[in-house]
DNA sequence: ACTTAAATGAACATAAATGTGCATAATGAG
DNA sequence: CTCATTATGCACATTTATGTTCATTTAAGT
């Protein structure tokens, strides 16, 4: 099996399952624990899982109650600049898509004040974010709610991605290659990007540096699919030029 | 197990039972009663449970308040026996519809330790309550987030709808009348109720007495297309013999 | 207020989990 | 095929979670 295979299977068997520990896996897998530890190190890089002594579990439980917004500690202020720059190039009077994930909300925090805006999301977190704000419309897609997160994917939110037409989305990704483009390690999650991408006639990427040059098992689409990456300095002057040479505007905060 | 997950499951259990010993959860856990302090005491920085000499209880918020507004807490009272007689009607298995509104907020409340179900919300706030619970799938439809709540209603709302079946729909409903059946004040609400009931093979209403009798501008559907009502003792005869000549079971709690 | 038994928190001991360096096996390119 | 690269397994020093003990605090009854 290969290794991001079983990576996307360990995602997978831990959003069921909510929690499990290394040995678990490293018997269902046929690996040395040693080699799950190093999986769960990369995983939780992504942002995806949480682990904890002994085992794994999704973010959410490790903090146990966290409330409705203010779990998104972990590069927090990459995070708040990236989202900053972000909502510069929300112009007015525009449709957009808000993807789910921390970097985005950030980006929902900064729209707050704006006016005609209509937001798209498939994050409660955000569209609670924006919920009183007058001049923008929300709107939710349905879907399935993941477990004990606070997202939306799954075939009802494909279904209202379909019908939707916007001027542009904005993309959380937590796998960029410089080649191979964007990755994503859950198959539903990776449909759901795809779907807001082909609703979007501008595709624009929220990145910080940490997600790039990895690989994952499934392809959410090439480079050539996006017009604007914002990200931090961290990345190298050569993905940078790999990525320009994609004609993607690459904006470094 | 992990000590998350055991954190996790204190909290579960607490919340169910609304105190507990510390001895009882060492035993139960089988781990030692030191364990558990440290474990309450962080759970306790989380502001969920509340520490007590020899236990643990809830964090109470409904008694802080209690004699604030008589006639608030009297419905209160009354939407949370609707709540709770409502969920006796939910069978494991099933795949159900609940309204968005307070009364189907208590019912939520109620199915939250039930397993094997799929519910079916336009309510942020119900998916909220459920998303914790490993035994209930949460599907949100999705929609326009109604200003300043978080009820979701509009065309992507119909949609995912329109695409449903489920066995059992929970209604909330503003104004009720014996001979001219549902009704709602806003139209774009009325439409989303007209949604559910359709897709449901049994519409189940939740109406507190101070609903029925009444009249407003939309139709929704007439009394022949409910199958059960649960309100409150405060309806006077004559409506209920009204009701049951339409064949709906009316409880009373 | 006083007494008593239980619960608590802190300090320490112990067992388990972790990360790291290195050796070995698998994979891929030329 | 050979070589380079990556992934995996293994051993061990370090860290973390849990168990144990005990002086101090708290709750309940008289």
């Amino acid at each position: 099996m290969l290794a991001v295979e079983r990576k996307a299977r360990i995602i997978e068997y831990v959003r069921k399952q909510r929690v499990a520990t290394i040995a678990e896996l490293a018997q269902i897998f046929s690996v040395h624990e040693a080699t799950i530890r190093r999986d769960l190190s990369e995983i939780e890089q992504d942002g995806v899982l949480k682990r904890t002594h002994g085992g794994v579990t999704i973010e959410e439980w490790a903090n146990s109650e966290a409330s409705f917004n203010d779990r998104y500690n972990e590069r927090l202020d990459q995070k708040m600049r990236i989202g900053r720059k972000a909502a510069e190039l929300v112009k007015d009077g525009e449709h957009i898509i808000l993807d789910s994930g921390t970097t985005t909300l950030h980006l929902a925090k900064n729209l707050v004040h704006r006016s005609n805006l209509s937001v798209v999301t498939n994050d409660m977190n955000v569209a609670a974010e924006l919920r009183d704000s007058p001049g923008i419309k929300v709107i939710l897609t349905g879907g399935d709610l993941y477990p004990s997160s606070y997202m939306l994917n799954g075939m009802f939110t494909d279904l209202v991605l379909e019908s939707l037409h916007v001027h542009k989305v904005f993309l959380g990704i937590p796998v960029l290659h410089p080649q191979h483009g964007l990755m994503h390690p859950e198959a539903k999650l990776a449909q759901t990007k795809i779907g807001m991408i082909r609703a979007a006639q501008q595709t624009i990427l929220l990145a910080d540096s940490s997600k790039i040059g990895k690989v994952s098992l499934h392809s959410v689409a090439p480079n050539s699919a996006v017009h604007t990456l914002i990200t931090d300095k961290g990345v190298s002057e050569n993905d940078i030029k790999q990525f320009r040479e994609h004609d993607i505007d690459v904006i470094t905060v």
